[in-house]
DNA sequence: GCACACCCTGTAGTGACTACAGGGTCAAGC
DNA sequence: GCTTGACCCTGTAGTCACTACAGGGTGTGC
């Protein structure tokens, strides 16, 4: 199938399935002889899937990267594959932690003004211009 | 005082600085006519910091360009300000609210694969492979 | 023969910095 | 007077994962 058929039925852009290709995620896949267009098989639409997939759990690439490559060795163990989908975890814990006391803060933030005011008297700003870290 | 100093007491780098001179953040200081260094006044360093508190309540740069220029008139009615916090805690709130689902497909992704198992076994590739969105 | 959808390469833009490279300046100690 | 090291300057390129052109070629239907 040509690039367009591809990215279609992957979800995705075109540019998507060539910058994926530049960056090593996807293996260039054969070029018909008469207009060099790119022409895919089943198994390049099977990766391209796993990665979208991946990436809608916000792997990064490199992360993509190594589970590719553990999919290369179907009989090495699998700890590394875990481990990934741990520290990943963590990651997102982490920044589901700090966004949940920024929330607090901008709450915190919001209640300083109710009324509305003239920028000189507004709580928000006061406590911008002055308030340390919360 | 010199760019090194308003860094150390705004707690960023001085090519933070530099970079906020460069966007339009902060306004540009005099130069010493002897040297060219940059000389900071005490408003500088108030501005710098009102900037540093907003990058640390996630704000983006546009977000605080608006709350400069609200600044800029001490008379205006502060509505728009409250209109850019709840805005912003808007978008806080929805991305937590991604990042929870993320937790829990994650989650479930992990629980695909306790065991040392081969690759070949491990069900969490499996489910990478296969797998649906949840 | 023409319009229009599709394909190609290559480059630049996004946000908010960060990290050099390659140079100039200043103060302290010898 | 000289060296050392900390500081300052400009300008450019890198980060991440795309996205958006510009400027061209190709294929298909009317």
């Amino acid at each position: 199938m040509k690039i367009g058929e591809l990215a279609s039925q992957a979800g995705c852009g075109v540019e998507t399935v060539r910058y994926y290709e530049r960056v090593g995620l996807l293996p260039p896949p054969a070029r018909t002889a008469q207009n060099n267009y790119r022409h895919y098989q089943a198994h390049h639409l099977q990766q391209l899937l796993f990665i979208r997939r991946c990436r809608t759990l916000d792997l990064t690439q490199e992360e993509i990267r190594q589970l590719l490559a553990a999919r290369q060795q179907p009989d090495a163990g699998c700890e590394t594959i875990n481990q990934l989908v741990d520290a990943h975890l963590a990651q997102v814990r982490a920044r589901l932690a700090e966004l949940q006391a920024l929330e607090q803060q901008l709450l915190a933030l919001r209640g300083q003004c109710h009324a509305s005011l003239t920028t000189r008297e507004c709580g928000i700003l006061k406590e911008l211009e002055q308030g340390a870290a919360p």
